[in-house]
DNA sequence: GGGTACTTTG
DNA sequence: CGAAGAAAGTACCC
């Protein structure tokens, strides 16, 4: 994009324009809206990868590269460059760690050549998509302040404002801030999952391994089903042990990032010392001979060790974004962070490290791992967590199995990385950490507990060798729906009241999507559906909760305490269960989403061009909106509650009666008889929905419609589609007019035939103009032949300039648009005058 | 101590 | 026209 210049709207947002970029390159385009993978990937087009292509390892690069070279030139040399890395952060916080940008080959196939809308959910210029100046990985530091300044600037204004610490605004930007981080990490791990396919990663760990481990990883299909599986667990299990030894985890990985709460905590905010040092593919490599690094680049290069081998195997990693909602926790506060009264806590920590490593050695000796429960509001929730200390970037030596290993203080005892490894013989993917839980087989075992600050689990993304990714959450999460859902973007962004309809989806959902499919095969493979149908059974096996909280915008069950202002339980819907409040209180009804509807009330299903049958009982009453309390006295007004008063109240004076779907028609219009349209008191005719148009009428959009019924003498009426609220007055949006239907036909001729005749007037004036353009020329023509009659022609040719500005002059008197930098070649002038209405020197 | 539920307050 | 909570503090339980 070097050649591509800054025009267009200012990008002075640091965090929309950013947004874009991380939009332009990751997902933009991809907003296709077929469903279908045939749609997806027009011939011709590059495609991610085709499902032939899975088999070839690391050829796949190979060839897009350098298409993308021809097309891209600045990315040509990517491996090293485009990984621009940003290591920013990590302790306390505002750890935006590590974000990445990778710049080269499948993610970059767009740039205007297919004309997908722009991703619904944002309303960006998608015209600026096209002048985004540079790419990220330009100016690192730049990003990396602006993305620093844009968090203080999201800090929740405690201090100033207790009350509201969110607003509306700040909880939007908190989203997007959600999703450009989201965008960056993912693009992060791609680059590190295509690292892992470097031939020469692969080569310079190749030798750490025995023949004895290569065969049991590949075990001969003459072993029975079992057998095989066996083989692989056993050799994985060896190449993890070896691995674990043999790599040394010296500095620290990615961490989860927090939300400052003031500025403060940014100013003194520096990077830990022993942050992660693998920027670019020379660095991975470098790691992959020294075996030394972060815990990731650990799980990453055991990742590229497997893959050596032929094994199937996915990267993992789960995303740690800042959070999208209120009530994450934030950036530790450092009371005085001059008093170094951190020593004392090392000791505490050191304890805490050896319990944990003893509990460690236990469950990995014992067949049965942690208890997967953790989560779950288990009782001893949090037994396994070590005491996070708030506290930067010192390193404690511990007595190590590998001499050069250290532990990384603060870094949670559950991996962020780990792989995926494809168990032929059955089909399915299998998660193997060797570094933290030492588990494999045991996706459960891998969610950090809740409470655990520095490790939340979200978004798992699985990378395959092909550069497609996956979102895998479900398999690993405990608590899908119930917890685990509320913290990623599908939590918020419901739309407006249709929560009660479970089919409908969030915005953030589709927000999602659309940033995943960018990653997606064209094809899934055999293999990917059994996959899904096995996360679908897993979501549906996940059961019920047992606090009120978890109830709260759960997709699939729902308490009537819950219920938002006009959802109500449909006739005869069956309680699924019950829970108590606490351990004693009384036992509430659990009802399924899906019997939860939506009420409206009269007024609004006539918006959506239903009617209330008659005779029907409205199925609940709205309490009228509380009148805004002025300067009452508190005391006085709080004390009688308001709920209360209502309820006192007949039902009529309750509120406005609300219906169901199920208790109204499709609303029919009075038809149009004898060429008459029915109007309501305004002249108008209500048509907020196609249904509206009244029988043996038709709705003509087109703004001269009107004038058109008007000419030709028929009877109509405008539009009115909807209204259109700015401040607090509603002004009524009128788009085209009901006409009778018999005289669509005609209408539509005299439409036609008014734009024609203003397309004339249009031609008529342009040639009008280009007329006495030609007389001013030959005009001109003939003076300059007069006074140059018989002169020196170089001498002429020399003037020719000088005349040609006279007459410039002149038609700029006229308002003849012509541009000051106007060629002095005859027939360039009059070019130009063409473009702009001269329309006579065409050919 | 952590998790949960409820209340208060703008 | 039309809508909606969320942060703290407190009490309670394992």
């Amino acid at each position: 994009m070097a050649g591509r210049k800054r025009r267009g709207a200012p990008l002075d947002d640091p965090v929309s324009s950013i947004y874009r970029e991380m939009l332009a390159e990751a997902g933009a385009n991809s907003a296709r809206d077929g469903q279908s993978p045939l749609k997806r990937k027009r011939p011709g087009e590059r495609s991610t990868q085709t499902p032939a292509a899975e088999g070839s390892r690391q050829q796949e690069n190979g060839p897009r590269r350098e298409e993308d070279a021809e097309e891209e030139e600045e990315e040509d040399d990517d491996d090293e460059d485009d990984g621009v890395e940003f290591e920013d952060v990590s302790l306390p916080t505002p750890t935006l760690q590590t974000i990445t940008r990778n710049s080269d080959d499948e993610e970059e196939d767009e740039d205007g050549d297919d004309e997908d809308v722009p991703f619904e959910d944002v309303d960006f210029d998608f015209e600026a998509l096209q002048s985004i100046p540079a790419p990220l990985g330009d100016q690192p530091k730049d990003l990396n302040l602006n993305l620093t300044a844009q968090k203080e600037a999201m800090t929740p204004r405690r201090s100033a404002d207790r009350r509201k610490p969110v607003t509306k605004e700040e909880k939007s930007r908190r989203v997007e801030v959600h999703k450009v981080h989201l965008l960056c990490l993912l693009s992060h791990v791609s680059l590190r999952n295509r690292w892992c396919n470097s031939p020469e990663v692969q080569d310079a760990l190749r030798p750490l391994l025995s023949g004895k481990m290569i065969k049991y990883l590949n075990p001969g299909s003459q072993l029975s089903q079992f057998g095989r599986t066996e083989s692989l667990k056993n050799g994985l299990q060896q190449v993890g042990d070896m691995f674990r030894i043999k790599f040394a985890i010296t500095e620290r990985g990615i961490r989860r990032a927090l939300w400052a709460e003031d500025s403060h905590q940014l100013q003194d905010y520096h990077l830990p010392d022993d942050i992660e040092s693998t920027f670019a593919k020379d660095d991975f490599l470098e790691a992959a001979k020294s075996l030394k690094g972060s815990r990731d680049v650990g799980a990453q290069l055991f990742c590229a060790l497997l893959r050596s081998t032929g094994v199937q195997t996915r990267l993992v990693c789960s995303l740690q974004p800042l959070a999208c909602v209120p009530g994450a926790p934030t950036m530790p506060k450092l009371k005085n962070p001059r008093t170094p009264s951190k020593r004392p806590k090392a000791d505490e920590y050191r304890a805490a490290m050896a319990i944990y490593e003893t509990k460690q050695a236990e469950s990995s000796n014992s067949t049965d791992t942690p208890s997967p429960r953790r989560r779950l509001g288990h009782p001893h929730a949090a037994a396994y967590h070590v005491p996070t200390i708030p506290s930067p970037s010192t390193v404690i030596a511990r007595a190590p199995a590998n001499p050069a290993r250290k532990v990384i203080r603060g870094e949670s005892p559950f991996p962020v990385y780990w792989v995926e490894i494809l168990d032929i013989a059955h089909q399915k993917w299998q998660p193997v950490d060797p570094f933290m839980t030492r588990t494999q087989w045991k996706p459960k075992a891998l969610e950090p507990p809740a409470s655990d600050r520095d490790n939340c689990m979200t978004y798992v993304v699985v990378f395959e060798t092909d550069g497609s990714a996956k979102d895998v959450t479900r398999r690993y999460a405990k608590a899908y729906n119930s917890k685990t859902r509320k913290m990623r973007i599908e939590g918020v962004g419901t739309i407006g009241s249709t929560a009660a309809d479970s089919t409908s989806r969030t915005s953030g959902e589709r927000w999602w999507r659309r940033a995943m499919r960018r990653y997606a095969k064209p094809w899934p493979t055999d293999l990917d559906q059994i996959e899904n149908n096995e996360l679908a059974a897993d979501e549906a096996k996940e059961p019920m909760p047992r606090n009120v909280a978890d109830f709260k915008d759960h997709p699939v069950y729902a308490l009537e305490r819950h219920f938002r202002r006009h959802e109500v339980l449909v006739p005869g819907a069956q309680p699924a269960g019950t829970v108590g409040a606490g351990n004693k209180g009384a036992l509430e009804r659990i009802y399924r989403r899906r019997d939860v509807r939506v009420a409206r009330s009269r007024d609004k299903w006539y918006r959506l061009g239903r009617e209330v049958k008659f005779g029907e009982e409205p199925v609940k009453f709205l309490p009228r909106r509380v009148t805004r309390k002025s300067t009452f006295d508190d005391d006085e007004d709080n004390d009688s509650d308001d709920p209360d008063k209502v309820g006192l109240f007949g039902d009529d004076a309750a509120g406005t009666p609300i219906y169901m779907f199920e208790q109204t028609d499709l609303y029919k219009p009075a038809p149009v008889v004898r060429g008459r349209v029915p109007k309501n008191k305004f002249g108008n005719l209500d048509v907020y929905v196609p249904s509206m148009v009244p029988e043996g009428g038709v709705h003509v959009v087109h703004e001269r419609a009107a004038q058109a019924a008007f000419i030709l003498g028929v009877d109509y009426a405008p539009a009115l589609t909807g209204f259109q609220f700015k401040g607090r007055r509603g002004t009524a949006v009128l788009n085209g007019v009901v006409i009778p239907s018999e005289c669509e036909e005609a209408v539509r001729a005299a439409i036609t035939g008014l734009d024609d005749l203003d397309a004339e007037i249009e031609q008529e004036r342009r040639t009008l103009k280009a007329l006495r353009m030609w007389s001013r020329f030959l005009k001109s023509l003939r003076i300059r032949e007069r006074i140059w009659a018989g002169a020196d022609p170089d001498e002429e040719d020399r003037a020719e300039g000088t005349d040609l500005d006279k007459g410039k002059g002149r038609a700029a008197d006229e308002n003849m648009d012509i541009d000051d930098a106007q060629s002095d070649v005859t027939e360039e002038y009059f070019m130009e005058e063409d473009e702009e209405g001269g329309g006579f020197l065409i050919d």
